[in-house]
DNA sequence: TGAACTGTAGCTAATGAAGTTACAAATTTT
DNA sequence: AAAATTTGTAACTTCATTAGCTACAGTTCA
């Protein structure tokens, strides 16, 4: 359970918001298209409600709309908005000092790091939620 | 703990390695600059080695070389070497098939993910382990 | 008032990385 | 031949993180 598939879960739940702009959905239905626990998805809907991107209503008949526009949020706006990490993972511990390799290794790898995750982020930023409804669609 | 840093500390060692292409190193010098077990980085050069990147030998004064020039080693090598996983993961369990989204929605997550990881691997075959030697070199 | 929601705290379970010990097998040195 | 060194690998522990679950206070609608 360890790999972490908010990336996933957020596209699904996005996708569905959008195939349904004119009512809130609640928690529960959209976990039972996740097939999760309600929790899970108002932990995530939490994330995407803090980067504007969703908007939730307490209450009875309450749930959970997109703020805008399906062509309008990015891909890239998904992922930034939910807690992904990086591509690769830096170390662990620092490396021995003492070495002049374990001296500089960090700094390479982390400017590293940024390009590459830069370009994921780019990718992603070339797709929007309305693409993704599309092809959701086209395979129905 | 849970962070993968096994692309990062291949990296460290393949530089360690490159910079020595003359003798065989150990795992417990490598390890002492990686500052982390002898066997952590066993393991990682077993990846290596069947990648063909490096090649080890048993025995008093063994260790491990890299088998090519480093400016011939790709950072793509490297991060199909060891088992980084993707990007983003998928759907944990699988979605609600009675659901036009939860029917649809993994593929198209999956034709994604596999752009996505063919980006960031096009990106690092940009680099050689050469490259990051000099940039190493220069930093200290 | 009562029903239906969200938001969130707090817990458990499952997974995976890293760290550690231990030891067999291989190889070199003496 | 014996001793020393080193890899390869199994087995275990520890730690961090994700996901799943229950419970409940607070909000909103009818």
């Amino acid at each position: 359970m360890a790999a972490n598939s908010q990336f996933a879960m957020a596209v699904h739940i996005l996708t569905m918001l959008a195939a349904s702009r004119d009512k809130n959905l609640n928690s529960s239905y959209l976990a039972a298209s996740v097939n999760t626990n309600a929790v899970v998805i108002r932990r995530l809907l939490a994330n995407l409600g803090q980067s504007g991107l969703v908007i939730s209503q307490t209450g009875a008949n309450g749930g959970t709309r997109l703020t805008r526009c399906p062509n309008e949020i990015k891909l890239s706006d998904v992922y930034k908005a939910v807690d992904c990490g990086e591509v690769f993972a830096l170390h662990g511990k620092e490396p021995n000092r003492d070495c002049p390799v374990g001296r500089n290794i960090e700094s390479v790898l982390c400017n590293l790091q940024k390009e590459i995750d830069k370009g994921v982020y780019e990718k992603l930023s070339q797709y929007t939620l309305a693409d993704v409804s599309e092809l959701v669609d086209c395979d129905a």
